[in-house]
DNA sequence: TTAAAATGATAACAAGTGATATATAACGAA
DNA sequence: TTCGTTATATATCACTTGTTATCATTTTAA
């Protein structure tokens, strides 16, 4: 009985999902996502009871695009521990208004979801053991170190301060680590002493 | 002949930096600070001829407070290098809000104002010539390691993604460059041979 | 063909915000 | 004291954005 509709709630997210994506949820409304889809914004507010809620399920989409970029890093055979660093930073440097919306604009909420929680899981420090060779408390330890490198990096992708090509991050993070790596394990060998 | 004004410039400025240094510009509105200040909007567009004209303002007294916090690490007579990270950390974790201003929402402007770019002066160089022993261009290498690590704490703090006490802090990034300095040297030998 | 159902367009309301027109009052020079 | 200057309050306009009321249209079961 029913007209057949024209404005999927999936058009609508998709659609929302892209304006976010270039200009993050500041550039985000009802009105503009109607512009878009050529239609007024009925169709938004048929499909979601508010821009509140709109605006968490294209949160989700974001947090899944995050998602899968670290779980094609973790699958990978050449150093997943690596290509995790390496992804999170090609997150940053493809989606940077994602990566801001997820890492750099929190202020309290939401610390499970932080990198560093979710990505240090027991996998992931026995991953970087394949690699750093060190105990498992002890990579514990190095772990934060690089994440907080890597981190860096990634922010200041995301905020386009600095433009490096990826070769050039790649470089720059796999020799740091490696010095970071050297540096731990020669002070570990110190405090034994 | 004109009455005494009620409401200086000065005050009107003030009140705008208070409010942005708790809620940031999204907080900021000519009527937040009328209230705040007990007055009308008038005194407002009376000192300033928009409300732009007044952002800009209060960003540059943001900015000058970031220098002050640099500045008095500069002068330090303790090791100036090490207190410029800790006092860029410091800023993050005083003025969260201020910090996410100046470094984590730029997109293309202001690359000049960037930690990286205004802390590399020669003097700077200089400075931690004076703790590592490098040579002035393998410092500069050096440097930006050392910088990007900073960024990122300062990044997890002025979010509150983590939340480690000053102590905590000075030993995770005293430690952290020590390391990378012994790795960086070490490789440096190794790339020698 | 008709009627129920619900999609979607139009228009409008409400709240928030920048900005301004107007009136008032304070202040000091004359 | 009077008057010109101008700081301030009040009220208002303009615009943006979330939201909704109203109505026309579409679709299909009967």
């Amino acid at each position: 009985m029913p007209p057949i509709p024209k404005f999927s709630k999936e058009d609508i997210l998709n659609c929302a999902y892209e304006i976010v994506k270039k200009e993050g949820f500041e550039g985000l409304n009802a009105r503009k996502i109607a512009k878009v889809l050529g239609c007024s914004v009925q169709p938004i507010f048929h499909n979601f009871t508010s821009m509140e809620e709109l605006n968490k399920e294209v949160h989700q989409l974001i947090y899944h695009k995050y998602q899968e970029y670290m779980l094609s890093a973790k699958e990978k055979e050449d150093n997943p521990y690596k290509q995790m660093g390496l992804s999170y930073i090609k997150f940053a440097s493809d989606y940077p208004e994602f990566f801001k919306i997820l890492f750099m604009q929190k202020t309290n909420l939401n610390a499970n979801d932080f990198v560093m929680t979710d990505s240090i899981g027991e996998d992931v420090i026995k991953t970087g053991q394949m690699v750093t060779g060190l105990s498992y408390e002890e990579q514990k330890k190095f772990h934060v170190k690089v994440w907080i490198f890597t981190h860096g990096i990634a922010c200041l992708v995301a905020t386009k301060t600095i433009q490096f090509t990826k070769e050039e991050i790649e470089e720059l993070l796999a020799k740091s680590i490696k010095e970071m790596l050297i540096g731990y394990k020669k002070e570990k060998k110190n405090e034994g002493k």
